[in-house]
DNA sequence: CCCTATTATCTCATTAGTAAGATGTTCACC
DNA sequence: GGTGAACATCTTACTAATGAGATAATAGGG
């Protein structure tokens, strides 16, 4: 059988020099700890099911930036999809390898590129789009709507908050 | 910041062939963008602590759940951590090279290793971790403690309900 | 005991994504 | 209208991490 002695709940008992935190810090760490697990669970899900189409879930959030937001600048889209500047054109490159995104020229700005979805693009996103939007629904049904809305709440407050402070300068 | 022409909040305007998504739906994916903000707005802040000891955040997981659970199999390691039994293998010899850790001969299981903690490996810890709980404390101070304790909670039945149900399968 | 299924870790090829700097463009100001 | 700072994107070199399969050991049924 399964002799796995310790599994993620053996902790507390036997910690050689556990840092003595008090309450405020204790429970931020704590937050985090339940953020990055819940984080990556329900990422299972989503990556799981963009995977069945080819697709990375970066590919994925390029896609569905373009289809909601319709053509926008290459920069706009970093923004949105939370990747490198590099990552971005590479990640353009690819999908338009794939026909599925298209760049096309700025009237007013020569520098800059809109990227676009190509009809193809447009249709694989009609087509996905709502079985993806299906699982993700039933990866948080955990939480009926009225504790989603008030989570969704929190944690904007939260990220807004975390965002304006910026990195730990000092 | 500046001006995105479009953020999450543009949509109804002219997007070109938005999704008819019901009300669960809609919640569902609305706290799966802000779920994911947040914790990329939060991460900048961990990962620049922990970059500044020239570690990346896996690595600190690592060092993090041995300074916290003492000497563990490396399987136990990597459930804890999240990442793939290579990967582990991977870290933990990267650690190894900087003399941080060490495997040790499970005694029972000849198939099995110890990760642990070298001494060298602990004083870096008791000495850096303080200041990184400092930093995640104030990471998240956006929220009061009793918010914090209320999003842990929400996020937790999320998480544990999104793991039990497993990827979609069906 | 031996055989098979299972488990624990490690190896190796591949890759998605990053960081830093290059290229070409616009804008503000003199 | 010329000059330099600020931009938007792209290029290149690199790295952390993955995943599939290899190696090795254990456990239990016959």
């Amino acid at each position: 059988m399964k002799t796995n002695t310790s599994t993620t709940m053996a902790r507390e008992a036997d910690s050689p020099a556990l840092p003595p935190t008090d309450p405020p810090t204790a429970t931020a760490l704590k937050l985090l700890v339940v953020l990055s697990r819940t984080m990556a669970a329900i990422a299972v899900h989503a990556e799981t099911d963009i995977g069945r189409q080819g697709l990375t879930s970066a590919e994925f959030g390029i896609l569905e930036a373009l289809h909601h937001g319709g053509p926008m600048l290459l920069g706009d889209l970093q923004r949105r999809v939370l990747v490198s500047s590099g990552g971005t054109t590479f990640l353009v490159d690819r999908l338009t390898k794939r026909g599925l995104v298209e760049r096309r020229p700025c009237q007013t700005d020569r520098r800059a590129r809109y990227a676009a979805l190509t009809p193809d693009g447009r249709a694989l996103m009609t087509r996905i789009f709502p079985g993806h939007a299906e699982v993700i629904r039933r990866a948080l049904s955990g939480l009926g709507l009225a504790d989603q809305r008030k989570v969704t709440q929190l944690l904007r407050t939260l990220g807004t908050e975390a965002e304006a402070m910026g990195p730990p300068v000092g």
